[in-house]
DNA sequence: CATGAATGAGAGTTCATTCAT
DNA sequence: GATGAATGAACTCTCATTCAT
């Protein structure tokens, strides 16, 4: 019974994944899972110990989700700035979403753990520092973009969308602040001369 | 004896505060305040009927200290540079001591509570971006920066100080990359001509 | 100040008094007393060790009210039933009032407290049999009542009101109930011939 | 096991019978019931939330015990006179062991609870008057009973045992009493003519 | 006498975790 | 594997009662 096995933790995983945008990560206890699977107590430890060990699943799930995503949503042969605009677009909508994206939770995990967990937040960070990084080089070179500091712009506007972010679940946040963010980095790239 | 009981009082805010910076907001119990503090049980009860109260008027104090360090730390004549930077150093001294800051009890409390109880933090944020946006005026006017957009530029240094509090608080962050934001946002203020 | 004293004391009775009719008994703790006579709660243990010890001096201040009350609201040779008639029908605005009557307190006051101390109710209960009887019994002798066991009737007149007034305070109970076992006890002495 | 499940919590609500019986329904706490019980206190709250929730399935229970021993106990073709007896000296056994009865829990927990609630009480007290009228009437048929008014003879009746019940939890009463109150109210039924 | 801050016992409640079936 | 009843530790909160001032 692996093959069901197998099915039945993904079911959990997913289900349990809607429950984390929901509830955030400190306050989902084993029951809110429990319930909203439709499962027994003892069926759900004899997958997952505690919540941690079912938010790390969740997370490692999202990741590989997000890197299909991301793969066939960018159109073959797009303009550097283009795929940077609908990479800050995609931001724009979670931020403003916020109870359908998965930051609140994952900023009170992260809280609670060891620092050397957070490793897999520093990776995701930097490879998507590579990337701007590499499209902002990109678009230097053919001309859609001026930059001195390719690396340095890549990571001002991954600290400015976490800066984002964090407001938009705290002390919430407007359109028309995300956009005049989001305008002002992008001049940032443009506008020097 | 209302004298001795506002020192009471007083005295279990500090402690309390102390709590909040190890343990950050949702973990700590009112048993947790009642250890720290050698008080008794209800003696706690007599003075907040639950953290969120508590924690409340840890913020009050912590503004009102903030607000007479600003005053007082800020040399008479400086130059809008200066302080600037003096500004950013505190931040930074903040950042890297994750242990030694509210930071994270802030993101605890503010995730749970209200949007209408973001707004301390929002009129904070936006406090101190008017600061900056003046600093930025002046020191255009004197020569000291080149900014088109100086309120645009104050928002950009905040949202990235954001950026910079979170992940020294979920996946650490090191001396060198605090230091390089930090250069990166003053290069846009002077290397601009 | 044996003379202030005696004064605060009866204070604090007549106040707890309104706090017994309004929450009965075992609902009403020492803080609600201090609270509502506005004293020390060191104060008020100076008098009172609890709330029990409070009631009995309540009751104690009602018995002598009730009598005083009682003698003089009769008038001067009034006739056997219509001093009845007025006793019934203060016992029926008490009965209707269930919140200006200490009935609750009372019945939750001595469903507590040993059987011995019951003889202060068995003692009403007793005296007012007798005024009944008494009543009858020289109603009889002028022809306004017909009764051959003035005794028996007195009782069970006093048993319904009993009845009445747990129902009122559990059930409740209208005035058209209350009415019709008045006016059924009532016939009782008259009708039969 | 659901079956088992039911079982339980049959049993703890028997188990808490005996303790409302014994204490009342104020005095009693869950901490109470759990020893009585001798399960663990998480256990109880998966039956029970409050002691509310309980006594409220205890009178459910007595509810229908209540109605099973009523049909049983009366013999087929029964004299009125001698059911109506049977019924009085029921209510005698109850009122004189005022521990094996559930009475003073009742009163308390009506107390304080909602109106509302009362209808419950009020119901049993309809039907208990409902079914003496008829037994008077049809004692009045066949000359057992003299009755001009049944229904207010069965009211007068039953507000008396609510009386006697009340004096039996508060002052106490002796078995001379209740046997004296029980005389009175039959021979209101039969003497007269 | 009077005050009211302080104490601590104890009630209520929730949940992670276990275990017999 | 799967179930869900049962456990008990831990937390919140309230009050009667005391005691230094």
């Amino acid at each position: 019974m692996s093959e069901k096995s197998a099915q039945k933790k993904k079911y959990i995983i997913e289900t349990a994944r809607k429950v984390f945008m929901e509830k955030g990560f400190k306050h989902v206890t084993m029951k809110d899972i429990v319930d909203a699977c439709q499962i027994s107590r003892g069926g759900l430890y004899l997958y997952f110990q505690n919540t941690s060990e079912l938010f790390e699943e969740v997370l490692k799930l999202e990741q590989e989700d997000a890197d299909d995503v991301f793969e066939q949503s960018i159109p073959k042969g797009a303009a550097p700035s283009d795929i940077l605009a609908l990479f800050l677009k995609e931001q724009k909508k979670e931020l403003l979403n916020r109870k359908q994206s998965l930051n609140k939770a994952v900023y009170e995990y992260f809280f609670d753990s060891e620092p050397s967990k957070g490793n897999i937040l520093k990776k995701q960070f930097d490879a998507a520092v590579y990337v701007i990084e590499k499209l902002i080089q990109t678009g230097a070179e053919n001309g859609e973009f001026y930059c001195e500091d390719p690396r340095g712009a890549a990571r001002n506007i991954m600290y400015v969308l976490e800066g984002l972010k964090i407001a938009s679940q705290t002390r919430g946040i407007s359109e028309a602040a995300v956009d005049r963010e989001i305008l002002y980095v992008m001049q940032g790239l443009v506008a020097e001369e």
